[in-house]
RNA sequence: CGGGGCGUGGCGCAGUUUGGUAGCGCGUCUGAUUUGGGAUCAGAAGGUCGCAAGUUCGAAUCCUGUCGCCCCGACCA
């Protein structure tokens, strides 16, 4: 490709909008282009970027035995109706009227509509298993959508759903998945770790999430460098130290005016935060329930909710707090509550903490557990931290942050239930499908690349997924040898089948080369007047710093020498 | 949905308090001089100041409404 004709729009200056790097940087090689809140146009070289991590999603999927198809994105209401998803997605979902005034939904995810397509066609045991896969725009109106690729309203996901007999079936087709994700994203050569899952609102037991290293990455990764455990904070758990008994003093309240926060009793109680107790309220569903946890620590709401097995949870509002307790917030407590007590296990090691009275301005010290209150029940319900205990092997945990990139689910008979799909199998018995749903977000994989490579003057594509391969750059178009020279080295490369831009424009070279280094070409080939008297040219790799003057005649080998 | 902010040429912004000929930098076009890390000089094009309805002799500026966008939070792949 010619640069003089290759529509590439880079600025100069950032745009305001973006606020992290990748989407800086997108906008500003002119690799895409904001249509709306969350939605984008891909420009050449970004549509290239997504072409090509596509085609090695495509061929490793192929490879574990998938099939591809193409699905409507545009699906009536009915079908999601009978999921009973119509009402969970709430907001969430993009909705649209016809002319007859029927209900559509711009599809956010394919379970319903695959699984009806499987079951109309599909009714024998014999025809399993199945993985069918797509690649497509999918759609979720998010409440907010930010970072530019990274969480947009319409977005590029491949999906697979897998169909089996039963759970060996999908266990054997999960772990296909699986290992077809690990070799994905090392030929996407990204830096990556798989963690255990929460499944979340999608429902299923086992999880993975495949998620890209990168320090402003939205999710934190609990992991242990001893064992290999590695879980989503979300998910995240930890083993409960045995603590030395303390002899149980007597129960006191003491005043505490305008004490409200763990901070304040810190400040001027000298009773330090794992000493104190933390209580929360929580509306589930109808019901107002209280959660305790040791001063210093973080509610993990996943856990709880998923243990409450409730619809929705959120933080009780202080009328709320109020009527039930007697106290406001900053003086609540497990004490005399008249409230189903949920208890994080580390509670259970603690002797004689602090903790709010549900009396405004007073706190309990010396409580303990069983004596004073007991709890409805005990179980894991904080955030781990660094340095909690692997729960594998005993060693420390530490966090990183992590872009999530890919997400596999175990989603058993969840939809095929609800969508009343089933197959007839061995002795003539009608089962629903056993059915798993494999993920990939290739737009934001596209972003993630960038989060885990850049620098300050620019992207730095891994070369699986770079747009182009080689950027070719005369320093000066109006030397004619020199033109002609690079313009037979482009053919060269490209009768070789590498993917080359020529920097024919007319500009100074400082121009072509910040652009070059802006649009992230991992290898640049500049061809000068003086080297080029001795037939040599310049060659330099984008991720390093030094450059090599090699002959003209050794450029392809060495080329090739680094992309293969 | 709660809180904060912004809409002025392609991009980044000033001008709004106190109404009076719409500005700056970058980019774009023309010419000259330049030519290895975003050149210099000279000239030029390009804006219904988000939209609508008001107040006023006069509105980017004041009032009302409306749309869009951004940030923080809750939510999420």
């Amino acid at each position: 490709m010619k640069a003089s004709e290759l529509f590439y729009p880079t600025l100069r200056e950032v745009p305001s909008e973006a606020e992290i790097i990748s989407h800086q940087l997108l906008l500003r090689a002119g690799f895409i282009r904001r249509t709306t809140a969350g939605v984008y146009s891909y420009l050449p070289l970004g549509y290239r970027v997504i072409r090509k991590i596509m085609q090695i999603v495509r061929e490793e999927m192929d490879r574990a035995g998938g099939q591809e198809v193409l699905m409507p994105i545009i699906q009536p209401k009915e079908l999601w109706e009978k999921s009973g998803r119509w009402e969970v997605y709430g907001d969430e979902m993009f909705r649209l009227i016809d002319r007859h005034n029927r209900g559509f939904s711009l599809a956010p995810t394919h379970e319903e509509l695959i699984t009806t397509l499987v079951d109309a066609d599909v009714h024998s045991y014999r025809d399993l298993p199945l993985l069918i896969y797509q690649m497509q725009n999918k759609y979720r109106d998010e409440v907010r959508p930010r970072f530019g690729l990274m969480r947009g309203r319409e977005f590029i996901m491949k999906d697979l759903y897998s169909f089996d007999i039963d759970e060996n079936g999908l266990d054997i087709s999960y772990h296909k998945m699986y290992d077809a994700y690990k070799r994905i994203y090392e030929r996407l050569n990204l830096k990556f770790r798989v963690v255990e899952a929460d499944s979340g609102a999608i429902g299923g037991n086992e999880s993975h999430e495949f998620m890209v290293l990168a320090d402003n990455g939205e999710s934190e990764i609990a992991y242990c460098e001893n064992c290999n455990y590695a879980a989503n904070v979300e998910k995240a758990e930890t083993i409960l130290l045995e603590q030395d008994k303390e002899d149980l003093l007597e129960l006191t309240k003491i005043h505490t005016p305008g004490e409200r926060t763990i901070q304040d009793i810190v400040d001027n109680f000298n009773i330090p935060a794992f000493k104190q107790i933390k209580t929360l309220m929580y509306m589930a569903d109808e019901e107002v329930v209280a959660v305790i946890l040791r001063g210093d620590r973080e509610l993990n709401e996943i856990k709880l909710k998923n243990f409450l097995a409730c619809q929705d949870l959120y933080m009780a509002d202080e009328n709320t707090v109020r009527a039930n307790c007697g106290a406001s917030f900053g003086s609540l407590g497990p004490v005399g509550l008249n409230l189903k007590v949920y208890a994080d296990t580390e509670v259970t090691a603690m002797y004689n903490f602090a903790c709010g009275a549900n009396v405004d301005d007073y706190h309990y010290i010396n409580v303990n557990v069983g004596r004073d209150f007991v709890p409805e029940k005990i179980l894991d319900l904080r955030n781990v931290v660094k340095g909690d205990i692997c729960p594998e092997c005993g060693e420390l945990l530490d966090i990183i942050r992590g872009i999530e990139v890919g997400h596999i689910f175990k989603l058993g008979t969840k939809y095929s239930e609800s969508m009343e799909a089933t197959f007839l199998d061995a002795s003539g018995q009608a089962k629903p499908f056993v059915m798993g749903c494999y993920g990939i977000g290739i737009s934001r994989t596209m972003a993630a690349a960038i989060e885990q490579n850049y620098d300050e003057n620019g992207i730095i594509w891994p070369l699986p997924i770079a747009p182009y391969q080689v950027i070719i750059v005369p320093v000066n178009v109006k030397n004619a040898e020199l033109l002609k020279a690079a313009l037979s080295l482009y053919e060269e490369l490209n009768q070789a089948g590498i993917e080359a831009i020529i920097d024919d424009r007319d500009e100074r070279a400082g121009v072509k080369f910040k652009d070059a280094d802006l649009i992230g070409i991992p290898i640049r080939i500049t061809l000068g007047p003086k080297s080029w008297q001795e037939k040599q040219v310049e060659m330099k790799k984008r991720w390093e710093k030094d450059v090599e003057f090699i002959n003209r005649d050794e450029v392809l080998a060495k080329v090739k020498a680094i992309i293969y």
